[in-house]
DNA sequence: TATCTATTTAGAAATATTTCTAAATAACCA
DNA sequence: TGGTTATTTAGAAATATTTCTAAATAGATA
């Protein structure tokens, strides 16, 4: 979406932590709840905020919704961030 | 300070461009806010959550305050940003 | 079809964030 | 010293976020 939506979302400590749980795989809706001491609706809200950020997606199977982890938008936070602390004029060549 | 901390400052968009402004080198609060169509104490209130979250340090001279970017952290950040990405095991090794 | 399971939506309460104005500090200079 | 400039602090108002409970939806199965 944005880098606004993505750094909001990034700057909540819940959906830090599912975003490591996903790390190993796709996981339901269900399963993430598990690990927290939340209702599901919350889970639910936090959920919601990651893909909004389009920090996950979700696919559908009977009636389970998995989500997954989208790297892509990882990957441009972080170019964000290099930017940062160099701009590509101070890149290091050898 | 932590993770929190550094994420939730830069989920604000006023704190992220100060921060760009501050990729070129050190300004003082004043410098920083003339940037911005807002007041020197809301600018500072933004300056002292990114002091807090040691994304920026400040250094006095004379009855100025300068502000500079701290890399490190932001190194730290994508660090944990790598890690999410794929971990360790998956460093791509030819 | 009826009902059970998984998940989301709605709405409310508590808390946190962002911004302002006005006042306080602190250091400089005439 | 007294006044000017730069910045921060205090406190209040508006808005946003996070969490809950209860209800709604959607799909699966008996």
């Amino acid at each position: 979406m944005s880098f606004a939506h993505t750094f909001k979302a990034l700057s909540d400590p819940v959906r830090r932590e599912i975003l490591v749980l996903l790390k190993r795989g796709r996981l339901s809706a269900g399963e993430i709840g598990s690990h927290f001491d939340m209702t599901g609706a919350t889970i639910s809200y936090h959920l919601n905020v990651l893909k909004k950020a389009d920090l996950v997606f979700e696919t559908k199977y009977k009636n389970y919704v998995y989500y997954e982890l989208n790297v892509s938008v990882v990957e441009e936070i972080m170019m964000w961030l290099s930017e940062l602390k160099g701009g590509t004029e101070n890149v290091e060549r050898k």
